[in-house]
DNA sequence: CGTGACGTTGAAGAGCGTCAAGAAAAGTGG
DNA sequence: CCACTTTTCTTGACGCTCTTCAACGTCACG
């Protein structure tokens, strides 16, 4: 019965929605520059427009409406809860930039992280129709997330279906990364989960143009890899180790280097059918 | 490594979709009783509206518009397989009587059951939206399944966005019960993940009236327990034997009686909101 | 040069897998 | 109804993966 008492944050960034300090409409043009990490241009919702371009290209008013959308954009630190496990959210989050991960937590310290989140990705789509969440959200870096009401994302979905149905995509892909996990988590060993989990983050992260070369960002400490691999951080550690000395990666000052893509995607038993992306992933304008 | 050579169907029944022999249409009136097994009573998809009814109540037109549905009605025996891992399919697959389930192969003969599907669910409502599936569906019991084809669909949610809504909000239950399984997985031993598994299947089977008092009928074998809990049958054996000797379950007969509910829930640290089961689910006309 | 977060390593043990052999059901055909 | 076969369940013995516990190393930072 492994426990832990680890407490993920010691600053809660006081869940619910808006209205609490921090905020920058990305409506109005004259936004006060009360934060010193506001920045306007990293603020633009382009990583959502390319990832709803994933089933094939968007038709400029549908890029303009995505552009347009009422977002309350926030930086929150790393390692900082974004909502709590019951509570209903009126707004839907987006990723602009950062990682964030969901998770649910057991009894005695034990924590579940159900899923990572990249640029682009909408974590809590759940919560457009679903009022009482079954999971807490919560920073892995430093991230700015876009907030956009409910109204308006239906008021989105009933005006151009093309992109409901994109819409309706990302969520169905969530489900499938839900099963891949589920499936390793059931009948891999920890290397090949280990192996599993690094094979999809890296595309996923070519997709959203943050892969160097074969290198990704990995802010994931030991712990964290084990919530999410259903491990222990001492087994992740060894497990870590032997992937090295096999020489499928190297995970060093938070950038993990994949150096055998072909054998990191045997030992994963790796088939990318199930995120769904279109090609390579890669710089696609 | 966990290796296991069991051949889940011999007969597979031809995967693709309509056409085959056996089929049933909804719509006429007239349909020739070639299949002892037809009859039209069972053929209502009087599951479904029940199943969509979950948010709240549907309109007589809306409750009309599925039970006109052009569904080909189809019964499979038990054991076979529904639909092949990589092929698209044109319909939409609707649970009217019988278990279904979704699950991976992996290499050397591991299987891992990813979703279990009961009377009014809908199992791979993903193929609305993604054309290339990451499981394959095999019956678990014999089942009576309804194929829509997907345009069917699609016309059925313009015309009624509260019918679309009540489908998001399946593919988001579904997608919940994933991270329920996964988070068990992760971190609940085989007793906790077992007995989770009974509470769940309890309620669901309670919300589609198929419960009788606290017994349900339980069709999976233990090597399919296995596969469904990540466990070995000769440990989900002894993991059954454990929950009964403590007086928590009785499993016997294809038919499990929960002797101690409030008992199961605490092993399983059940909390059942992540269903969305409006009720306590059991008869509403 | 503490102090705390994170990573690394060893030793011991629990939980679950593997192998193997029977026992009990459940389906067949007479 | 009884043999017979086939499937499913059950149990024991043994071993491996991963956990647990605990110590120590490393690095950043004030």
């Amino acid at each position: 019965m492994y426990v832990r008492f680890q407490v993920l944050s010691a600053g809660i960034v006081s869940g619910h929605d808006p209205g609490a300090g921090g905020w920058k409409e990305n409506t109005s043009a004259f936004s006060p520059p009360e934060s010193a990490l506001d920045q306007t241009a990293t603020h633009s919702l382009a990583p959502l427009v390319q990832k709803l371009s994933g089933a094939g290209p968007l038709s400029k008013a549908e890029q303009q409406a995505i552009q347009g959308l009422p977002a309350k954009v926030r930086i929150v630190e790393a390692h900082q809860d974004i909502k709590q496990g019951g509570e209903a959210s009126a707004s839907c989050c987006i990723v602009l930039d950062g990682w964030t991960c969901a998770f649910q937590m057991l009894q005695e310290g034990r924590r579940s992280i159900l899923a990572i989140s990249v640029p682009g990705d909408l974590p809590d789509l759940q919560s457009l129709h679903l009022s009482a969440p079954d999971f807490s959200m919560a920073t892995l870096t430093q991230a700015t997330l876009a907030f956009v009401p409910h109204a308006e994302m239906h008021k989105l979905m009933a005006a151009f279906p093309t992109l409901a149905t994109a819409l309706w995509r990302e969520a169905l892909i969530t489900a499938a990364i839900h099963r891949a996990w589920m499936a390793g988590l059931s009948r891999r060993d920890a290397r090949g989960r280990m192996a599993h989990l690094f094979c999809e983050l890296y595309l996923r992260l070519s997709a959203a143009d943050r892969a160097d070369g074969y290198a990704i960002p990995m802010p994931l400490r030991q712990p964290d890899l084990g919530d999410a691999l259903g491990l222990t951080s001492v087994h992740v550690n060894r497990t870590l180790r032997d992937l090295r000395s096999e020489g499928l990666i190297d995970l060093r000052g938070r950038r993990l280097e994949i150096r055998d893509w072909n054998g990191l995607c045997a030992a994963a038993e790796f088939d990318p059918q199930y995120l769904h992306l279109s090609a390579g992933g890669h710089n696609e304008a």
